[in-house]
DNA sequence: GTGGTCTAGACCACC
DNA sequence: GTGGTCTAGACCACA
């Protein structure tokens, strides 16, 4: 429970949105669950080897994202699916579409045909639902 | 001929980046054709309405993905596709299959099924081979 | 007379505030009326299911502002309005006077014009008379 | 153009978010113009004598809300209104319908009669409207 | 020069 | 104990 995320902070990638693409990659793959409790700010910032402003920023995106709950003084917690989504799904949906089309145009620039590129988006599927532990099937 | 790529100063994607995703589109989508003539740096950096080292940044990354070829005193013109693929290939088919695990685990939280999702990802293709114009097909 | 009141720990006002609130809000509505017992600090504590220090801070509150009395032995009481005024009846007038200015300024923020938005202040006073049970008119 | 906006580091009401009501007020009232730029993060800083991360934080805020647009290294400039309204619109309003049903209830505990408050009411919107400068009118 | 990110370390409110 | 805020100072990508 404390080392099944990693961060590399020499990636391009901000550190505080690998958090969150990691800690909503676990709750879709099922290692997360509803009411589960994400350790506190501190300790994951130590167990991370981070700034635990750097989780807690992470901890205010996933909040606005729904994906947790944070519970005053208490702790913060996987949120329910569902029960309230995002307010701006609409936005976020409409940025998914634009980042499917940028991967076929990609994908064309990489030589890749169609069924290659069709294959490896549902491999993309099963990676993430739990590539390895196969907690998703 | 420079009405067909706008650029958004205020949209988070870098305005660099934008100018690369809409070439590699418009030769994704067969807008653009192996040999055709791209404007000059300067001359884009006008009808863009923005600064020339901004192109310019543009064209050395589609330049380093092998979209487009520069001949020094001649111009700049796409090249012919698998001619000679990008040195790092694999590196961005990796980041490619990362993008589609990330994209999945969006749908997740955002509620989409995954039959939604697939039908988004086909929707997607035929966005990006020409939308509108069906030159792709 | 436990069930009037509820609390949601997940909300970004604090526990004890919420409870503030809704006692206010009960006398308003004229559902507590001067000399109705309020439940002792533990009792109350239980059927909230929250820490009774929680409670007792916002029993404190309370008296502060003259909406109950504590009796010392004999339990919790809501006082008789306008007997005596809380000390810093000033200041907090300029409070509210504070969050009608903002509230103002939100209203043109989300784009409600003139006309809604006193249709939506003279609605929140009809909700605060109690709502459905319509006691304050 | 600096000293139109004051903030107390001891107030309960956290600076950033006292920057953000500023500005905000500052829009509503007219004094900030669509189109007009705001003082970079650093300057900012200066002139409020506080850290550029608050003024940081304060920004972020004021984008997600609609109200400032960040142009990539150009700066930051006043959004035009309702051009693309707040993705979480709905919430906000029924948060402000609450902060309403709130002053009511305030308003009675402090003993003000109806009369009175409503006359408050709209001094407020007076205020909110560039008190001093009348620019609203 | 612009905003965005991160660190190290501090204080505070809340439970 | 929890998360939230703030400071001081640093580095980076972008235009």
């Amino acid at each position: 429970m404390a080392v099944w995320l990693q961060v590399d902070p020499r990636s391009p990638t901000p550190v505080y949105q690998q958090i969150v693409d990691g800690i909503k990659g676990a709750v879709a793959a099922g290692w997360l669950k509803p009411g589960d409790r994400l350790p506190s700010v501190r300790d994951f910032a130590v167990s991370l080897a981070i700034n635990h402003n750097t989780v807690a920023k992470a901890y205010q995106e996933l909040e606005r994202s729904r994906v947790i709950e944070v519970v005053r003084g208490r702790g913060t917690f996987v949120a329910s699916p569902g029960q309230r989504p995002p307010p701006d799904v609409e936005e976020r949906i409409e940025k998914l579409r634009d980042t499917l089309r940028l991967a076929w145009i990609e994908a064309y620039h990489l030589g890749l045909v169609e069924d290659e590129f069709e294959r490896m988006f549902r491999q993309a599927r099963d990676d993430a639902r739990g590539g390895e532990g196969k907690e998703g099937l």
